[in-house]
RNA sequence: CGGGAAGUGGCGCAGCUUGGUUAGCGCGCAGCGUUCGGGACGCUGAGGCCGCGGGUUCAAAUCCCGCCUUCCCGACCA
């Protein structure tokens, strides 16, 4: 790791973004092509984002459902737009059972097919209405250029189907998901700051009305998509059938949205947290938030640091306690760094000689000695600290690399080392394919206040435009 | 699919130009000892069809032909 994943300056997918992987042991590569093989530590954070997201998602209203890995070929193809979409990408089961199928089975890129197959059985009345589902599920995609964790053949996701009443009712759940699942983990739990807005028709999901989007700024100024939600309209919901009485008695086609993140967040965690000595996790995410190291066993430190780890875990912290005194301080140290433990509280017999234990800080690197009965409030007190400061840090730097500009050419300039604000005027269409020519997108637009448009030819709105993973 | 590079113990590499003893180095791994308050050191040791197939030769990791795979750059990426 020669770069600091803060300052590096990478035009292409950075180096030292996999050796933080690596070394952290998040994740290996697969066997094949752009597979990766999660390591343990890696899935750790992975279901924690896991817990804290189906909080939210059920808060809102969803229960979770699973719905088949293979989806008959032909399912795919009742909405056009959604099969042009992403048919090069496609996996296709064309044998089973040592013979060849009648039909290829698709292994899913998405589910909107198969669970609108059974949302046109179960969606009968208004009264079924809004039927609100999510699924934990893997998902393939062929992707030509696969990247550890940011884009990868296979990947985890959770995916969130909708029905709804109304064109109303499914752009408010849409919006809300957006709000109140996303960029409230994002900014709660990750503590990286997103934009939140709306994407241009050219970088929406084939298939959809309209996609929104929340957007993070990664350590070396390019942008990575965390998580989208989309209006679905009655695109699907005309292609499979879903219609319902309403409460007038006539028939109508359900109004639908979906939405997703993936394991992509870890590497947006990674790329948006790292540096130059590996992860740094967020408090609120972090698997274990607080290491207790054993230096040398000797003069009731082991005692000490048992009756810490309790009695940190008994106030309500993730708590471990690392007691190979066999292995040297300095290997054990650089191995929580590296993994990006938050804070980790070092008790031997030198300190506890006069009573202390060492708080140290993994954002800062500060160490703090105090008196090993206070330990466990200062740690917990310490934990928001850190929280907060990673999430400032965030933002100062995604501010610090947004500048505002008036035309394509300045956009594209800004884009360089960040994001450019422009208004969508001087943009247009013509502006963004010009963009795309220089690898800049326009990541996504929002009202001058920052709030999500009706659509994309609204007056008045921002584009932010920059270079993406 | 175009352009570039590389395949040698688990990982990272050297050796190849100019064929020739037993294929070497770092990290990692195992054992023992000394260490161990910031990635320790010493000694001993395990581990290799040199990507695959063919050819040239007395002799091939090395030269020739073919193939395969991977990585990087680009196209693509809801």
């Amino acid at each position: 790791m020669a770069k600091s994943v803060l300052t590096a300056q990478s035009e292409n997918y950075p180096q030292w973004y996999q050796d933080v992987v690596a070394k952290a042991e998040l994740a290996d590569n697969g066997p094949v092509r752009g597979t990766m093989v999660i390591r343990p530590y890696g899935y750790a954070i992975w279901e924690r984002m896991q817990r804290e997201l189906d909080d939210r998602i059920k808060a809102a209203g969803a229960r979770n459902a699973y719905f088949p890995l293979f989806i008959p070929e032909s399912y795919l193809r009742k909405e056009a737009q959604h099969v042009e979409g992403f048919s090069p990408e496609l996996a296709v089961v064309t044998h089973g059972g040592g013979k060849e199928l009648e039909e290829p089975a698709v292994v899913r890129p998405t589910s909107e097919t198969i669970i609108n197959v059974f949302f046109a059985k179960w969606v009968q009345s208004h009264r079924d209405l809004p039927l609100l589902i999510n699924q934990w599920a893997n998902v393939v995609r062929w992707e030509l250029r696969p990247r550890v964790f940011l884009r990868t053949t296979e990947f985890l996701w959770q995916e969130g189907h909708t029905a709804h009443a109304s064109r109303e009712d499914a752009r408010a759940y849409a919006v809300r998901i957006l709000r109140e699942v996303y960029e409230d983990f994002a900014l709660n739990v990750l503590g990286l700051p997103v934009l939140v807005g709306r994407k241009t028709e050219r970088e929406r999901f084939a298939g959809a009305d309209a996609t929104y989007t929340i957007e993070g700024m990664m350590g070396d100024g390019k942008a990575l998509q965390m998580g989208t939600s989309h209006e679905l309209g009655q695109n699907f919901s005309r292609a499979f059938g879903i219609q319902f009485q309403d409460d007038t008695g006539g028939s109508e086609h359900a109004w639908q949205t979906s939405w997703g993140v993936s394991t992509r967040l870890v590497g947006a965690l990674v790329m948006g947290h790292g540096d130059d000595a590996g992860l740094r996790l967020p408090p609120n995410l972090a698997p274990t938030q607080v290491m207790v190291v054993l230096v040398r066993a000797e003069d009731g430190a082991a005692e000490a640091a048992a009756t810490l780890v309790a009695d940190l875990r008994r106030a309500g912290a993730r708590v471990e306690l690392d007691e190979r005194v066999d292995t040297s301080f300095g290997r054990r140290a650089v191995e929580w760094e590296l993994k990006g433990v938050p804070v980790r509280v070092e008790v031997g017999p030198r300190d506890l000689a006069e009573g202390n234990a060492v708080v140290v800080r993994r954002d800062t690197g500060a160490k703090d000695a105090v008196a090993i009965g206070t330990a466990v409030d200062r740690v917990v007190t310490v934990l928001g600290e850190v929280q907060a400061a990673l999430h400032a840090e965030a933002l100062d730097r995604r501010d610090a690399r947004t500048v505002e500009a008036m035309s394509v050419d300045e956009a594209r300039e800004a884009a360089q080392s960040g994001f450019a604000r422009v208004p969508w005027e001087r943009v247009g269409e013509e502006g963004e394919d010009a963009l795309a020519d220089s690898g800049i997108s326009v990541r996504c637009l929002q009202r001058p206040d920052g709030g999500l448009p009706e659509s994309s030819s609204e007056a008045g709105l921002v584009a932010t435009v920059g270079k993406a993973y």
